[in-house]
DNA sequence: TCAACAGTTGAGCAATCATTCAACTAAAGG
DNA sequence: CCTTTAGTTGAATGATTGCTCAACTGTTGA
């Protein structure tokens, strides 16, 4: 009644008590989650990996990864509705950059663990 | 013919063509986005969070997370896999630990980000 | 005013994913 | 041995997601 989801009791209620002390909010488990998510998928890997040098034009982005523009752009509003990217209108032609200096931090993290391990 | 992907020019060539130069190989990107994902769903990024801290055997994690040894037991594989944590086994029970520092600044860097925001 | 082009948007589809359930392995204790 | 318990695993399922297509907006230049 009081347990649905574990078949089993707390082992080590102290580690467990412990834990719970430093442990922060579902709600920012979840907030970090849609943060991480978006550095989760190779083409915005790269869309970001390329803003975080230059700011770049749609067009040129689809040009340079090789898929539509149309994809470019449903990636660019899910990173700009992440504040990750930036964006100005310039005539026909709208740039995007990076948003703040976290994004290259995470980068660069993310970079150097791959290339750490094997 | 030769792009199939685009119906549209590339505007600026020179942008283009820098860009080319700094960029990594697809490959990378898509081991970036692999490790990324890992912190990309709520639940994996509460286990890490927990482990940065401190070990932990499953059934405790089962309980602190409030879902079954099971699903935890799914995503622990995930992230042992992504060489992200360790195990130890003591009779029945196996502890898990963060594997590396790494782990730890890209979490502290995420959540930075999720807190400084709005 | 209208044709052309950069970019956006939404529906639809295939693929991926997180969880649950049930069956399993492995270690401990009687 | 045999039972119990911690943990793992694989199949099944419902939800998410990344892409494409086609239609649309908005700006430019003729």
């Amino acid at each position: 009644m009081e347990r649905l989801t574990c078949d089993c009791e707390v082992i080590h209620e102290d580690a467990v008590r412990k834990a719970k002390q430093t442990m922060a909010s579902r709600e920012e488990y979840l907030q970090l989650a849609s943060l991480m998510k978006m550095f989760g998928d190779g083409t915005r890997a790269q869309i970001l990996h390329v803003l975080a040098q230059q700011e770049m034009c749609v067009c040129d982005l689809a040009a340079l990864l090789g898929v539509t523009k149309s994809a470019v752009s449903h990636q660019l509003k899910a990173l700009r509705l992440a504040h990750l990217v930036r964006f100005r209108r310039d005539g026909q032609i709208v740039y995007y950059d990076i948003a703040d200096d976290h994004v290259r931090s995470i980068l660069e993290l993310g970079f150097a663990h791959v290339r750490e391990e094997e």
